[in-house]
DNA sequence: AGGATAATGTTTACATTGTCAACATTCAGC
DNA sequence: GCTGAATGTTGACAATGTAAACATTATCCT
């Protein structure tokens, strides 16, 4: 019945839990060694037992919140049979993503040295490839094509994200439909006009 | 003669200048109060009399990196005459000032509570959607689509400056070619199929 | 079981940072 | 030239990241 554990557990797991609610909560503000440290009620030095630094925990955290976003789209892919549909749902999970969890989606791409992704978790990058791929092997596009395909995609989902979840007074409006038109747009960029 | 001026002229104006060239060498990094102020050879304390606090400090150079954006945009445009062309033309000089200056670009959109583009300067956007209009005037868009057209190619081509000057090993490739492509299908997705 | 050793936390100490308060100097206009 | 407003300075304080030394617990080997 000792109360008092002195030693945590899992200290690791539980900054990078405690991490994971502060993020979600307000972004990159709260991820400091001494703040998490207090939440978890243990002295900020203990932390260095398992990173190295400030920068490598805030690092860690930003990687759980990209490996979140990975699983929603992973969940949003797995619903849709079609090829196309498929490909589209990851667009969609992935904005939808960041309007929803607007703490979780900065993190997830704040410039610290960013640790890739675990290889056994679901990366973003992956899943979408993949359905690119699918849309090739479908024969929407040529294998020739994949790269820009992907760069064009890529690039228009996170840029409506980061532009609809700012505060700039240029932002793109955020509704269902301009998110969809969005993707029927993007998906004319990508298809053509054939 | 007095070499040891005390006042320092316009020391707000000095402040933003070296903000800028720390900026521009290592982003956000070096914009704090202290620092700044060391650079400039004044006591930390000095800054304070010409803004409230280190936020807006950051805030108003962060400002003073999205006219640079701003200034570069209207540069390339006034290079062209062909309403696409010039169109075609902000979205690239988007691109290559977020490639050519990863440092100021990531300083001009971190989300300090951004202060919107002094009026009588250009704005990124006043001019992006400046030649949008022309457009639709052109009759290359409907009018009921100048927005959606807006956030496909802002989304697109702030997305891909963003991930392609980022680490991840995801990354798009950033070749002239790569950024041709990508203008190109932008281009098919604001027209579609006609 | 018992003792060496590795893992994990704690306390102390210090440099850096942002910012407040009080004081000093210069400038501008009467 | 004096007075008040601008502009800088110094000193103090709290918070932060992190190094060093020490304490406690877990693990493993005989």
């Amino acid at each position: 019945m000792k109360k008092n554990t002195y030693h945590h557990g899992d200290l690791e797991e539980a900054l990078l839990k405690v991490g994971m609610k502060e993020a979600r909560a307000s972004g990159a503000r709260n991820l400091g060694v001494t703040y998490l440290a207090k939440k978890v009620h243990v002295s900020p030095m203990a932390v260095y037992r398992h990173f190295p630094n400030g920068e490598s925990l805030k690092s860690s955290i930003s990687q759980r919140a990209r490996e979140e976003l990975g699983r929603r789209m992973q969940e949003a892919v797995a619903k849709e049979t079609d090829v196309k549909r498929r490909f589209q749902a990851t667009g969609r999970a992935y904005i939808q993503f960041g309007l929803q969890e607007p703490g979780l989606f900065s993190v997830a791409f704040i410039d610290c040295d960013a640790a890739p992704t675990r290889e056994d978790n679901p990366s973003a990058w992956g899943i979408f490839q993949d359905t690119i791929l699918d849309l090739c092997n479908a024969g929407y596009i040529k294998a020739s094509e994949v790269k820009s395909v992907a760069a064009l995609a890529w690039s228009a989902v996170h840029g409506f994200t980061m532009l609809a979840g700012g505060q700039d007074p240029m932002r793109p409006t955020a509704s269902p439909k301009a998110i969809d038109d969005l993707i029927e747009r993007t998906w004319q960029g990508i298809v053509g006009n054939k």
